[in-house]
DNA sequence: AATGAATGAGTGTTCATTCAT
DNA sequence: CATGAATGAACACTCATTCAT
């Protein structure tokens, strides 16, 4: 590849990233099925047919959003689960730290995570089921962190129910928190809810 | 009225029934935007032009349902917390009770809860503006629980993020429970929930 | 044809009329096009199937409006014509005679004749056609008034065209007095009308 | 505006001018609503779609034409009523050139003149006031004619109602010639409109 | 690559007419 | 005769996608 294609490479996934972030803008204010491929590329300023030069369809781009956000989350898991693994780190400071870390995501990607838990829903079955996906993939790796707690206190629940009601509440609470406008302190968020969750799981 | 135009009354009733209970099993299938006005009336075994005569538009249908729903989820409430009130009753099992009736009416209605929480979201400004209300409200009264709860234990969280996350961490789980076919034995799922909820909200 | 079958017909010849009146004045307010059956019957106070026990569709019923207004207009100045036939009458009292008649009918069918000029071009083809029938009918009728008064001037003007100028100014000038809601006294229109036409086609 | 965008812009007037081109010849053998956008786009020998990148509906045609209609009626008597300022130029002949301007403008706008006085008044409220207005307004202008003559002879008729017969008598021999489809020669219409109108409003 | 006019299948809604009661 | 719910063909308008420039 010459140098010239590289930097035609490079141009060409930075436009594509700038539809990204359109789309995205747009989708979170008028939701997908309201979304117009006029409206994307006018915040994009360029025009529609352009559009099509980088993505084969509306879309496609919700897919590649998607696909970003699964990878995410999982990717953020592992690079906080590391945490679980230090032995100097008390558990708990361990699930705060992840919390904290994911809280971070969650401002930087808010309009990413606003698409993916309230609009993915209400496209059709195959947005559905892949966001079941996304959901039960993260869920499973939720349950380590549960298997972990459970190494220092007697457990009492279904970890699988465990994992799913930590799946619930977190995201549940963070989406509450982007909608807030981040209104609640970082910090305040991040202890309330490993104190909840850690209590709730574990029994003395 | 006489006896002929109260019986039509009624008929009139039950086919706006039936419009309704249709369209909620389409728009789940399918979601809201997917759904055409021909598959609701074909589920009703109706002509689309019969439908215009009980709903001034495709959206009238789906203002129904969710203002339903938020009436339901509050009388519901408002009935179940009459246990907090009887000081026969331990908090924990009256947190129980009022879960076992939530499982029983998400049971229910599992479409149209699965339409509020998955694709209202999707749909527009308008609508995600009114879901959030709905749950806001939601919280305001699951706050009440909080505080009954604080008069047997010492609070340690800051009560409206307790009722978030009590509000996101049963729907959440709910919902889960609905989309995987209440695979999950209710009493376990009841029992686990309160555990949680009760132990993660309270210390000793 | 019993006593009974007598009334019967007569009632429906009653309700029929009704339907009728109540469709003139609706078609007038509204618009043909934008009349919708249920208007009518609404105001006929009766329903809409029981419109079809007396029209076969809601064409018909301008049909029937319509051939009452050929009729009425032929039928009219046939009736006012025989004074142009009495000797004694001199022509211009004759001419006056007749617009006074005129003024009288359009006075009491102002809806059906503000139908018959400004919505049936609006309709289509098959409405067009008969209209200007009913145009080229009355305007053979009132060259017989033109060839009268040439009997008593020199003709100057094509009679054709007369009769043309004649029906044009009389029924533009009629409508736009129904428009005006009658603003205008009777008796000075018809003097109006009259000397200019009678003074426009006769010459000295 | 660069060389590229000025063009772009002669050719989107174009293309507007041909759809309204096609819409009036459609209009004026189906009537305006039994006309489909369909049909205008096949005769524009282009898609429906296309039509909404220049109307933004289907009424929206028909207001441009009306609103041409208006100003071309007015514009064009102010551009005729200069033979009356013209001392050198008797009455009677400035009523010819003004009447001969206006058979030419018939002549050339047929189909628009046939929908305004024809098909306006069938569809609703709204046209019909606005047709009576552009009608009103032209009988205000006409009424300059009036005058004029009344400074060459002495004056019998009332000179609102004078003009009201003239707008009447103009106008409805003018569209009875295009629907004859101009079959009696234009000069002899001209000389018998203006015998008629002027002897009519005069007297000696 | 960029533009925006052109395409046309698709959909919500209307309303004349029918029909069971 | 009367009622008004039921029918379904028809139509205005939308918008993702294509294509000529």
């Amino acid at each position: 590849m010459s140098l010239r294609q590289k930097k035609l490479e490079i141009t060409k996934k930075e436009k594509k990233n700038l539809f990204i972030i359109s789309a995205l803008a747009v989708f979170e204010e008028k939701g997908f099925n309201n979304t117009r491929v006029k409206d994307i590329t006018k915040k994009a300023k360029t025009s529609v047919g352009n559009f099509y030069n980088y993505f084969k369809s509306k879309e496609e781009v919700l897919e590649v959003i998607m696909s970003g956000i699964a990878e995410l989350m999982i990717s953020k898991f592992r690079e906080l689960f590391i945490y679980f693994k230090d032995n100097r780190i008390p558990p708990i400071s361990a699930v705060k730290k992840l919390f904290r870390g994911y809280a971070k995501m969650f401002k930087e990607k808010k309009e990413t995570f606003l698409i993916f838990f309230e609009q993915m829903g209400g496209m059709d079955q195959k947005y559905r089921t892949k966001r079941n996906e996304i959901m039960d993939n993260f869920t499973d790796e939720v349950e380590k962190i549960i298997i972990k707690l459970l190494e220092y206190g007697a457990r009492i629940q279904n970890p699988k129910i465990s994992a799913r009601v930590w799946t619930s509440t977190v995201l549940g609470v963070f989406i509450w928190w982007i909608r807030s406008n981040f209104e609640l302190d970082e910090e305040e968020l991040v202890n309330n809810l490993t104190a909840f969750l850690v209590r709730g799981t574990m029994t003395v």
